[in-house]
RNA sequence: GCCCCCGUGGUGUAGUGGCUAGCAUGUGGGCCUGUCAAGCCCGAGAUGCGGGUUCGAUUCCCGCCGGGGGCGCCA
């Protein structure tokens, strides 16, 4: 590893040698001839010790005068102390960056809401709390894309602007292209679709947009899709079995790797699943939910309904998953398969702890059913130019699936806002920072 | 798109149709040689904006702006 600096948690095996720390002030006590500050890095917290006699004059004065939040560089020795961490470091030499001290959020208390830290994400991140959350994120996406590397995936990066306007229901957000117009991407869906095409076997992680103004603890303006696209499979087992081995990848490295970050949040890292998850049709939900006295407007399925399911499935297969299969083309894309002479599609959703966190099925390959199941969805063809043009030549039969990595950190962590796992997220009230 | 709730020092909050608008923390100054949510003393610092009702509004009403949540839609 390249040296940059001494991090805090390696600490303990540089006992009474010289290091430089750098962080950020958390805590100062001033107890007569002894300055303490309790300092802060993305890896740990420890104490820095300014005591008269022991150190020079002048840096005792310049300690007395930090602020909390100010930027440290601390030059000095490791040595074991009764303190919380067991050791401490007596400065040689300090560089202290300093804070404006009216700070704009609570470093100490944690009380500010979460829309003031999410204006000082910067301050915010040094609290350990949140920092992991963020490992934890891009511990799920590592997971992600080592499983699929190991099954044969390529990775893919597929554009984010395009010509191609709507894919399903999904307003789009336009964007000035020259003298034309262009979207952005409500997801990698069309272009994995192409790439499936030779490559076979494809996974991006990429951003998606969606210009909905859905004020919800559960949906953004712009979010991160993990999207997998598979060529020759004939049903959707394989798709099922693809993500459940993913997902149990996943967790595996969150309960080894992740461990240290669920301690400082004081949560549970996520219990092994038993897979096959519990399959259930759209049908045989739609009743449970029906029963439950869950009042169903249109045919997807509404959030009440998913803790329902919720409910159900933790009593009856002891699962925190469910797989729903088969839904009605009627609230799927153009592109969903459907079983022969039915409206019915080879399609599923996947609820984790009560909501939908993937989405996917078997796509349309054959060119004329393709053409007709855009019409139906009011479409129009030739607004698909070398898209729709592509499955005239030899298109293998093929599926996918996307997990919203937002929701699946969410979930994983429990916390109850989206906005919670995402550094600088965009909703219709937030374009900033 | 619809509905509900909230807006008081930097931060988090209490309270009030009139009286010095209270508390915690931070912040400025002072005391203290082992703090670790340290302790003690002193200081500065607030009613989102616009309009209305009223002798008087931070409080009541309306609008705007900002924040939180639910529904819808969606993933």
């Amino acid at each position: 590893m390249v040296y940059i600096k001494d991090d805090i948690e390696s600490l303990d095996k540089k006992l009474g040698r010289e290091v430089r720390v750098c962080g950020w002030v958390l805590r100062q006590r001033i107890v007569g001839k002894i300055i303490f500050w309790r300092i802060v890095d993305s890896t740990g917290e420890t104490q820095v010790i300014f005591k008269r006699g022991e150190i020079p004059d002048d840096l005792f004065e310049k300690a007395k005068k930090v602020t909390l939040m100010s930027a440290v560089e601390i030059r000095g020795i490791v040595r074991p102390a009764k303190t919380k961490g067991g050791k401490e470091i007596v400065p040689k030499e300090v560089t202290i960056i300093p804070t404006d001290p009216i700070l704009p959020i609570d470093p100490l208390n944690r009380t500010s809401t979460l829309s003031q830290r999410l204006n000082y994400r910067s301050i915010d991140l040094r609290d350990p709390k949140i920092s992991s959350i963020f490992h934890i994120r891009s511990l799920i996406a590592q997971a992600f894309r080592e499983y699929l590397l190991s099954q044969g995936f390529v990775e893919i990066h597929t554009p984010a602007i395009s010509i191609y306007s709507a894919e399903g229901g999904a307003d789009v957000f336009e964007v000035k292209y020259f003298d034309k117009t262009a979207y952005l991407r409500q997801s990698p869906q069309l272009y994995k679709q192409l790439a499936v095409s030779g490559l076979e076997r494809v996974f991006e992680i990429g951003p998606a947009f969606r210009a909905e103004k859905h004020w919800t603890i559960r949906h953004l303006c712009e979010f991160t899709s993990m999207d997998i696209e598979v060529a020759w499979i004939n049903d959707i087992q394989p798709l099922l079995e693809l993500a459940e081995e993913t997902i149990k990848y996943i967790f595996e490295k969150l309960r080894s790797e992740g461990k240290k970050y669920f301690d400082i949040l004081e949560k549970e890292p996520p219990s092994m699943p038993t897979t096959p998850f519990p399959v259930m049709t759209w049908k045989e939900a739609i009743a449970i939910i029906k029963d439950r006295g869950i009042p169903m407007e249109g045919k997807d399925i509404p959030p009440a309904g998913e803790r329902v399911l919720y409910e159900y499935v933790k009593k009856r297969y002891d699962s925190e998953f469910l797989w729903i299969v088969d839904w009605p083309f009627e609230v799927r894309p153009f592109y969903a398969m459907k079983y022969p002479n039915s409206e019915t599609t080879q399609s599923m959703d996947l609820l984790y702890r009560g909501l939908e966190i993937l989405t996917g099925g078997k796509r349309e390959h054959r060119y004329e059913i393709l053409k007709k199941q855009m019409l139906q969805k009011k479409l129009r063809p030739d607004f698909f130019g070398y898209y729709l043009e592509a499955f005239k030549y030899g298109f293998p039969p093929h599926g996918g699936w996307a997990i919203g990595l937002d929701r699946l950190t969410m979930q994983v962590l429990q916390l109850d806002n989206i906005r919670e796992v995402v550094l600088f997220p965009r909703d219709p009230g937030r374009l900033e920072p």
